[in-house]
DNA sequence: CAACTTTGTTTAGTCAATAGACAAACTAAG
DNA sequence: CTTAGTTTGTCTATTGACTAAACAAAGTTG
């Protein structure tokens, strides 16, 4: 079979798609307005709302003005109809929210973790997961799913192949935690879930083509690429960290020479620092900045120019809307920004340039657990278009 | 309005296109096996198929063969109920060719161009065209389109927006044939089009992910994700050849420092062979290399390792399926890819190196050709599809 | 030659969307 | 307080695309 067959259960399914998608831009509005803005005819529409109410995604909620005639009727998304869990895996925490299915963080929890090893590190999350999803409130779908966002590459079917920083090798964290909670479960890498996160819930809300740049130990990034994660290939991609920057650079761990993340990372400042004879502290350095430092913001601004360097062949490779800059290293953005947008500037191609955004992400250290969140939440809502 | 809404003349477009698309892919074929290929009912087949017959894009060919029942009447795509024409428009030359809507070729032209000017192009390239079209024997649908490749920066609208080897600037390309001709015509960069080529009718086929990198005066890149010509925000994008692979490197013209097609093009090749002594010629460094010239070849090689140190890039970017070069530097092939390929293996990412092949182009100095003309016949399709 | 197969068409029925009529509920002008 | 006009949402009849099942035509096989 080539493509999915079309007929009219499709029809339906795609027309109640539009209809919620309406709802949920645009709530509260009544059938007569979603009939306007979607073209479809009014007593579709209402054939189409009716079933959403059934289906407790919908309710009524009063009338609104009347601009001559009848009142309206007004319709929102009930967004206490089901509740998702997010996890943000770190090498050494572990930090958690449940959300209804908007995104509203219904309860949220942070603990450390000691030990990476994975069998350790299930023992932990089995029972933090279980803590938040005991904090849902009783609704008619219930926990629609957990995502995780993990420091490592995952890949198709929800295993984590690589994780330097915690030891892992081909750990099958999507089975291990399906077999517990028999709800969807969906794993992804860490900067692509703080993509998303941003995506749906900071900076860059609605914007469709952008990169997220996480630059913490080293440097990952998350592609959206028409309002999608691209996946190449093998469902893995966007190792930017490792694009060379310098041909005939240090070695790399990754078997690559003079990789941006040896240059533009945490690690890479902190490095440097220690050569100095700083503290491999980023709270100290940064702290020390604070103070005026000169030397440390001149070291600073140096990270800055190399994460602009890396930043111009993003923009030209992607020509993207935005390109925002998170995780840990995004606390240092006053001593940062000043030399990478400089050099951004300077090196990027101008036609590119004119549609590029610079951006340091809105959530801080949120931005992947509320990643994590979303791709359950997706996940969800696609499966309601798709059955 | 959000989505295109649903209805049942969408689902019509939507089989019919399947009904198509069968046809194509597996010719000559019955009703029945597209039924069965397809999972539409045989009824559903047996009208859509009428349809297409009554719009001549598909006839009976006689009987196959019976397997213990009524044989089966075949049927087949008409190749020629269309033709389209596609344009390589290059710096020193314009190559052209007409083929029916299977992309065969039915004729083709090429002649030097001397003068660059925008309007002494325009007055050589509209008789050139017009001479392809006349050649195209009477069809239902008659000259479809009209597809062209050029060297340079395209905007949506298809103006030419800067094309440094020509000494173009916003030159207004597609409204000037479309004025002309009164045929769609579509209107790509060079290294896009080349993509398209390979990917329909080269080495290419069917591969769904892959980065066609064109290796001429600079280095183009054309990239196909998903089956599709990925464009960035700006609708250009891919501008690999500018992606920086030494931060403090030799400046570029594009402003940035150090950038790939400063060390790994024709351009590159030249300058350094100069340098030795040798002439500023290809065709006469290939002849050397041939001969036997040892320094000739360590040339070659090593601007092969850069290539190598692009590609690792770029597979560590996309993780695409295939890598394929294409353009002048091609014809370099026996030398050039040892060294290439030795140095991508060196420095890619293994989880991604394990699906990226690394491909020489199949069409040679017709990808481009090619593709502009697959341009124009997708075209055609697509406008079956949504009207 | 009889029995079975395969192909493609015809028939009757289902389902989703639509246009248009309509009832309900409201505003506003006289 | 009427009356006219407007807006909202439902109801009804119709259209059109797909499907299952029956069927006719044209084969093969023992």
């Amino acid at each position: 079979m080539t493509t999915k067959t079309g007929d009219q259960a499709l029809i339906k399914r795609m027309n109640t798609a539009i209809v919620l998608e309406a709802i949920l831009l645009g709530e509260p509005l009544s059938r007569a307005r979603i009939s306007d803005t979607t073209g479809l005819n009014k007593a579709t529409v209402s054939s189409l709302v009716q079933d959403l109410i059934d289906n407790r995604l919908v309710r009524e909620i009063g009338t609104g003005v009347s601009s001559g005639g009848r009142k309206p009727v007004l319709l929102e998304f009930i967004a206490e109809a089901g509740y998702a869990v997010g996890i943000d895996l770190g090498v050494n925490y572990l930090r958690g929210v449940l959300t209804d299915l908007r995104g509203r963080v219904v309860a949220q929890r942070e603990i450390p973790l000691t030990d990476p090893d994975p069998e350790e590190v299930f023992k932990v999350l089995r029972p933090f997961i279980r803590q938040l999803m005991d904090e849902a409130p009783a609704s008619p779908f219930g926990v629609v799913g957990i995502g995780v966002g993990v420091p490592g590459l995952v890949d198709r079917n929800g295993s984590v192949l690589f994780a330097p920083n915690m030891g892992w090798r081909d750990v099958p964290l999507r089975e291990a935690l399906d077999r517990a909670f028999h709800v969807p479960v969906l794993i992804d890498n860490e900067a692509n879930v703080g993509a998303l996160g941003e995506q749906k819930y900071g900076i860059g809300r609605g914007i469709s083509n952008m990169v997220y740049v996480s630059v913490g130990i080293g440097i990952g990034t998350g592609l959206i690429l028409h309002r999608e994660l691209y996946k190449g290939e093998s469902g893995f991609s966007g190792e930017l960290g490792h694009l060379s920057v310098n041909a005939h650079g240090k070695p790399c761990r990754c078997g690559n020479r003079g990789c941006w993340e040896l240059y533009a990372s945490e690690q890479a400042l902190l490095e440097r620092a220690a050569e100095s004879g700083y503290p491999r502290d980023l709270n100290a350095l940064l702290a020390a900045a604070q103070d005026g430092d000169a030397q440390v913001q001149a070291l600073l601004a140096d990270i800055g120019e190399y994460l602009g360097v890396g930043i111009a062949n993003i923009v030209n490779v992607f020509n993207p809307n935005a390109v925002i800059i998170g995780n840990r290293l995004s606390r240092a953005q006053a001593w940062l920004e000043p030399a990478m947008r400089r050099t951004v500037e300077e090196r990027a191609l101008g036609f590119h340039l004119r549609n590029a955004h610079l951006l340091f992400a809105e959530l801080g250290d949120r931005s992947a657990v509320m990643g994590a969140v979303e791709l359950a939440i997706a996940a969800f809502f696609d499966r309601l278009k798709s059955a």
